[in-house]
DNA sequence: AGTAAAATTTAAGGAAATTTTAAGAATTGT
DNA sequence: ACAATTCTTAAAATTTCCTTAAATTTTACT
């Protein structure tokens, strides 16, 4: 589950903002004031709405002092929406911005948004295209199908996918899925990537998941 | 630099975007149908404007076809603000939702969260003149457009690069690429340096690239 | 201009890396 | 201990890449 930390002096939003989000199944902390948040912010915080018209410290500074320190998503609500002060936030760092009065739907809309791109998430799925991967009970759904991989072929695409970008080379993949046992020889890989491929297939016939980076490794393909 | 695709029927809002993405340093691909912008789409964009409103195939379309295959950030723009529409966007993977008529730095500023979530900043590129080529990836772009070099290929290019100026004699350039192999055939340097630039020719015919010093060796043309 | 040496291009054969297939070994669960 | 699953290994098939050789073009020099 994730945690979410509301900072809001307003007691009623506070408390209703709080009920909405626990209502979606997400851990709630409360603060009431900006140095309060920045108390009680620890690292199992995943996100954090920050009402921008605070006693003590104003937001522009929490948002500062927060950005400095940790790498976690911050969405601001507001009720003024002067433009000039919503641009200040984004430059500090803010990775959204919410106008006050907002429908709810929409703000979980975009709690689940900033949740999803972020490493910070404590969430346990990692998506690419339409992969989507569970580490927490290592299922694999692909194009809204079930796929059924053995473990180390599991290990194997959730390194390739947590860096999407990157090519591994096989003495790499070697390394993060085998634990550096140079023993092994080198079709081993090229088999489990051959099964990986097959069953994706089999999800999805259309795309190709899988590049082969020729006489370097692999990676996912773009 | 980045580049962006403009998905929008109306010419004077599409032609206007692109100027103001263009003045902030911005490459722009511009579409006016939802088809097109499928068609447009390509390896090189990296975040997508999608107006709602499209003839053809509609917005919820176009997400849906984009995030199957691709791994791209969209931002939604619409004059609707219909809250239940909003949702079913943000559902099929939409990144923000923005409503016309929108502030144009609040755009930007939206735009720039939504690049940063995804880039990774290891910047392991070499570039000269308009080819840049990533050592992490082993990706080499050139006049914008993708090249796709083999290992040697890619390894000549690399050491040509990264001293731009020096010559490099012949014998030097295979120390470096094959590792002291003096069996090998002279021939088979030039003939590399021949298939790179063709590559590159591909990309860029105005251009020539690699310079050869006669009876020497390879540099980088000034 | 003519000539020889060096460089470029082209095509083809062979080398090297990858993919696939299949079968036996190792592991796991019951 | 047995059955089932998973992993590894080996070998054949395939794909991609590299090298070689020959023909052509360019350059340097007389």
């Amino acid at each position: 589950m994730e945690t979410i930390l509301i900072i809001e002096d307003d007691k009623n939003i506070n408390d209703m903002l709080s009920q909405l989000l626990s209502n979606n199944n997400y851990k709630v902390l409360s603060a009431f004031s900006g140095t309060e948040g920045i108390l009680i912010h620890n690292e199992q915080v995943n996100l954090i709405l920050l009402d921008l018209m605070l006693p003590g410290k104003n937001g522009e500074e929490i948002i500062e002092d927060l950005k400095q320190k940790y790498n976690v998503p911050v969405i601001v609500m507001s009720a003024i929406s002067n433009i000039d002060k919503k641009l200040d936030l984004f430059n500090l760092g803010a990775d959204d911005y919410i106008t006050k009065p907002f429908n709810n739907k929409e703000l979980i809309a975009r709690i689940k948004v900033h949740l999803k791109n972020g490493k910070h998430s404590k969430s346990t799925v990692i998506k690419y295209k339409d992969i989507e991967l569970n580490t927490s009970d290592f299922s694999v759904i692909c194009n809204n199908k079930n796929v059924v991989l053995t473990k180390n072929e599991f290990e194997l695409l959730k390194v390739l996918m947590t860096n999407p970008e990157q090519v591994f080379t096989k003495s790499n993949l070697f390394d993060l899925v085998w634990g550096n046992e140079d023993s092994a020889d080198d079709n081993t890989l090229n088999v489990h990537i051959s099964r990986i491929r097959n069953k994706l297939k089999e999800c999805n016939p259309k795309v190709e998941y899988i590049e082969t980076v020729w006489s370097i490794g692999y990676k996912m393909k773009k």
